[in-house]
DNA sequence: TCGTTAGTTCAAAACTACTGAACTATTGAA
DNA sequence: TTCAATAGTTCAGTAGTTTTGAACTAACGA
């Protein structure tokens, strides 16, 4: 399988970031990862609200959000870890996913 | 013409927010039309760089602005004065909007 | 080895965005 | 008034993106 590739902070983009959350599914899975700071696999979000996403779609979501710097994912036996890089972001965009995790989080409807 | 629909401050998502000001052009725009705090027509942005927008998609793109509550737009005389609806985020969307607009100025690259 | 589980890649279909051309609306000059 | 100019909008075609099922790879345990 091919290396997973993690831009390095100096990379990541102010519109990067806002396109791979603009997707309500995206902004779900990151503000779970970021909210419960712990690992989960892609598999743990194979629903959203009453539909089922395809494994294609869901690895996609993953690879976006991925590249947009938002999290980190690591192969652990046959499936992949993923959890926020919220820790990375001190000064740079910190503030800016900060508040995207907060607005998400009171306007609820994620 | 058709009237123009500003929706009220509480049908305004996250996602819409993020969603109009993860495209270039649209971020441009709107952090221009919020620092200024002045209105401008849709026009006085014709250019993004040393690419000329077609008047067509310059309309799209003031439309989703306008429709995801971050714009105002008001027809006078032959033209449409823009302004940002920043003043109207108190408390909701504030936090957000603010962030948004730091970040992408401290990026400079838009 | 085989079957199971987890994710990726691929190609087709469905959707979205960009554009030029034709349109509407307002203005100001003849 | 009529005419031309200016500012935006709408429309339809094309270009680009996203979603999906099917086929694939890779790791694990029995």
């Amino acid at each position: 399988m091919q290396p997973l590739y993690h831009p390095p902070m100096s990379e990541v983009t102010v519109e990067g970031i806002l396109y791979a959350l603009s997707d309500p599914v995206r902004a779900r899975i990151f503000v779970e990862l970021a909210n419960t700071d712990c690992t989960r696999a892609c598999n743990a979000f194979a629903r959203y609200g009453k539909k089922k996403l395809a494994k294609s779609t869901l690895s996609q979501h993953f690879r976006v959000l991925r590249e947009a710097g938002l999290i980190r994912s690591e192969r652990v036996g046959v499936s992949l870890q993923n959890r926020s890089r919220c820790d990375e972001f001190r000064g740079k965009h910190g503030a800016l996913v900060a508040a995207i995790i907060n607005s998400y989080i009171s306007q609820k409807e994620i």
